[in-house]
DNA sequence: CTGTATCCAAGACGATACTG
DNA sequence: CAGTATCGTCTTGGATACAG
């Protein structure tokens, strides 16, 4: 069988075919803007530190689990920090650290590119389906 | 491609959450991003017109049912334009529109981000697995 | 060449219940 | 309060074969 999964001969293929693909960093970040709550956090987190429970109201739909795993994953890239306030019961505070606030930064820019445009999506989106049926 | 169902029910879902998901448009686009080929296909027609075949080999590794899937995409919301020149064999080419060139834009700031900064989150990343075990 | 159709595996995600 | 553990579902996407 075969001993080697699809991501590794992913990973493999890539690195024959094109540095384009590869060695980009952008790569890195497109993937973690990419997960469903990374940029909601982001954005929840742009005014100011936050409790757990706070950004689990804030991002209305997240479940404790998303919202835990998105939160470690974004502390691991350094991009938030977390606080342990060890009270009773215990206080967590999250922020942005500088880092997360740059990648903020460059996802706001496509999302004032969206504000901008939007409507011109919508609009050859609906061209589109009426044209498709 | 009756894609709409569960992505129905879940925007029907988020309505009645909150309007800082629903009415920003920004969620519309960050999920068009989030598609895992889209910022690639932009990136590969940023610097002109393609055709099906190149693409699939830029964008090494895609297979033909995500191309022309993340292709129909973002021709639907008027970022790609679909050029069939009706010679035998048949030849496709596809190019960045003008709203396509500024969301490509828009992303490019994401990806200058990473760029500059994606050294310190894999140092921080390697710091949290020496912690973390 | 440019797709389309089908099947299947892997992973993402949500719901829920439970713990420190 | 702030998670963690478990389970089941749905979506995503790759492989493959085939069609215009």
């Amino acid at each position: 069988m075969a001993t080697t999964t699809a991501a590794e001969r992913r990973d493999a293929d890539r690195a024959s075919y094109d540095v384009f693909l590869v060695g980009c960093p952008s790569r890195l970040v497109l993937e973690r803007i990419s997960d469903r709550w990374v940029a909601l956090l982001l954005a929840a987190l742009s005014d100011g530190p936050k409790r757990y429970s706070e950004l689990g109201r804030k991002v209305a739909g997240v479940s404790p689990k998303m919202l835990t795993q998105t939160l470690r994953a974004l502390e691991r890239d350094g991009l938030v920090e977390r606080e342990v306030t060890p009270s009773v019961p215990v206080r967590v505070d999250y922020r942005l650290t500088s880092l997360g606030e740059g990648l903020h930064r460059a996802v706001l820019a496509v999302k004032d590119w969206a504000e901008a445009h939007v409507d011109e999506v919508l609009a050859a989106r609906d061209r589109y389906d009426a044209e498709s049926g």
